[in-house]
DNA sequence: AAAATTGTTATATAATTGCTATAACAGTTA
DNA sequence: TAACTGTTATAGCAATTATATAACAATTTT
């Protein structure tokens, strides 16, 4: 899988990084049991310094995505709490919602929003690169 | 409407400002044509510096919730870029919906939770305080 | 056994951001 | 005139972001 930042987004690159990576995990080009790429080869291969992919790995750790192991490196391991999940899902939402209470968008017109979102990710499962 | 900041949050003060603004306009707090108070008087109310109310009506004019005038301050003024707005609303949910997909949530799921952060932004409009 | 690679930890530095403080300005309102 | 508006400017401080080195113990690889 193919991982980039931009040195010109406003968007911290430890953040970029850690998007991209729940990105590839829900498309599936990133499965569970994978090993995500030391911190070492994956600061070179982006031109970034270790210690900002360590903390990329860390956020992933925190919430849920990875497990670091000494021998394997990051792998891929997805908790189970879906309680934690779905209240956390709610937040970061809330404040879309609300705007789109603001500008009259109906809830069936969030639901196809919704779908659209959804399905780019989750029909491009199983395709490579 | 009751406007408070957390000194402890994580999150900016001006953010927790445009946040808690925008919310009064979903739930209808805050209507059309209202003038939210002088950057001064708020600044005053919550306990926090001049500039930081400053910021956060700035961002909400970019993002078109405001319209700051020299005479009557800050007014609401919903932007109609729908387009636009819809635009912004799908990037600020994707990583939600990614991880929603990571998961295992399947659409109908996130339907219900959207239903239930819509339907409690919606459903409190008109009540007081 | 030796060498290389792993995550981890520790400093140090620079740039940016968030917040505050103070001050002043032009325009508006009372 | 006096009091208020948003706006702008400068300065300082703390935290964050990202970098650069360096070293450590544990594990793999050779």
């Amino acid at each position: 899988m193919i991982l980039r930042v931009d040195f010109n987004s406003d968007e911290a690159l430890y953040m970029q990084l850690r998007n991209q990576i729940i990105f590839g995990i829900a498309t599936g080009r990133i499965r569970e049991g994978d090993s995500l790429p030391s911190v070492r080869q994956l600061a070179e291969y982006v031109s970034i310094n270790m210690h900002t992919v360590n903390k990329a790995y860390t956020v992933l750790r925190e919430e849920g995505f990875v497990k670091l192991d000494r021998r394997k490196g990051a792998v891929v391991a997805l908790e189970a709490d879906r309680k934690r999940v779905v209240e956390e899902m709610k937040e970061e939402i809330a404040v879309a919602m609300a705007k789109a209470v603001c500008r009259g968008i109906g809830r069936e017109e969030v639901h196809r929003l919704v779908d659209e979102v959804y399905d780019a990710i989750a029909n491009r499962e199983e395709s490579e690169e």
